[in-house]
DNA sequence: CTCCAATCTTGACGGCGCTCAGATACCAAT
DNA sequence: ATTGGTATCTGAGCGCCGTCAAGATTGGAG
């Protein structure tokens, strides 16, 4: 029972059932937009690279959307992984603390450019229509917004607060949004993100001196 | 001769020839972006609105990509375009031509998503394939090298000046893409980008401030 | 051991991007 | 004015896609 389902889950497609086909497919999705492109994802190849039919998926996901938008919600919690752990083995020094925030969102997001893309629908249908996904990113936000606050520190309004994230939001996301999808890679003729980022926390610094 | 074109051009699809395709089924690509998305654009049903074949566009685009980098071009310069009225009303003060600059731009992109989209090649293919889009996003990040650099004033190193420049492109580019992607509205119950806007042109005037 | 529900397959439909051979209409040279 | 060349458009066709419905297979609960 148990002992049978490990085997099958770790040795994958065995017999007629797959053992756990969903993981499978998140798992072959993420290789395609990683080796190719979002828009290189199609269904049946995903399907035909999990060794199951065309139509295998549909017990899996409701369509081709739901398919991506698991893989974007798994994309929220490596990145949220990924950010506490630099908060973590951060110093509590406010300004290293944010520091180490940014650093990790942006490292995050230029190392895995087709997760990244992914999270942020580039073309997804509609946009509650997957609750989990609009949660993943909610919980992103609300995350932010604390840490914010704390390193702010008492005395500052929720509006402020929000207008304070979203500026920040805007700034890292920003910079990996254009480094990925290639504007300023081929304007720059810099190999590296690394100054850009680092001028960008800088300037994120600013938010804090009131 | 000029009058039967000009005549056949105004009223668009009247025989055989079309008269100006290219420029339809740009236009007509812009409406389906904006009334639907822009991954429900198909070269069969924008051919078809446009009164023609599947087969015809393929006499002035080289394929789907091409038209879209075509779409992506125009949006370019009509943000240029746009940007640069801003600026020509905007006082010589340099904070005032600073803000001008930024509200034009998130402006712009909240007020065209579909434009914007296609501008930042959503899921579009190679990078340098069309040259004349590339052409256009390096026109645009020039033009704001020059701004920053003239409002920075002299003495501002050229590596100084493409950091700052980046920053400041981040910021108001990052704005605009979770804005019109959703993270945003759907988290902020705000109905205007007014005061994130706000924010962000107040922290950008601080780019400056050395 | 039996039966049920979950899982996977097969077949089919319409739509897509793209190609190619042929029809049509404009332009210029005569 | 006729004619020939060229750009433009049509139509059939290929392989791929997303999705659905009906049937085959399987593991597990009773």
């Amino acid at each position: 029972m148990a002992r049978a389902r490990a085997a099958r889950t770790a040795s994958a497609k065995r017999g007629y059932h797959h053992g756990d086909l969903r993981r499978a497919l998140i798992d072959t999705t993420l290789k395609v937009i990683s080796e190719e492109d979002v828009a290189a994802v199609s269904l049946r190849a995903v399907a035909r690279r999990a060794g199951v039919t065309y139509a295998a998926p549909y017990h899996h996901f409701r369509d081709k959307n739901a398919l991506l938008a698991a893989v974007a919600v798994e994309g929220y919690r490596a990145l949220r992984h990924e950010v506490e752990r630099a908060l973590a083995r951060a110093p509590r020094r406010p300004a290293a603390r944010l520091q180490a925030l940014a650093q990790s969102y942006i490292r995050f997001g230029v190392a895995h450019p087709a997760h990244y893309r992914v999270m942020f629908r580039p073309d997804l249908g509609d946009p509650a229509q997957e609750p989990e996904l609009d949660a993943a990113a909610g919980q992103a936000f609300h995350g932010l917004l604390l840490i914010i606050a704390e390193l702010r520190g008492p005395g500052t309004g929720a509006e402020e607060l929000e207008r304070l994230a979203i500026t920040a939001w805007s700034m890292v996301h920003g910079l990996v949004s254009l480094w990925n999808e290639g504007p300023l890679r081929n304007k720059t003729a810099r190999p590296s993100v690394k100054p850009f980022a680092d001028e960008v926390v800088r300037q994120l610094e600013r938010l804090l001196t009131r």
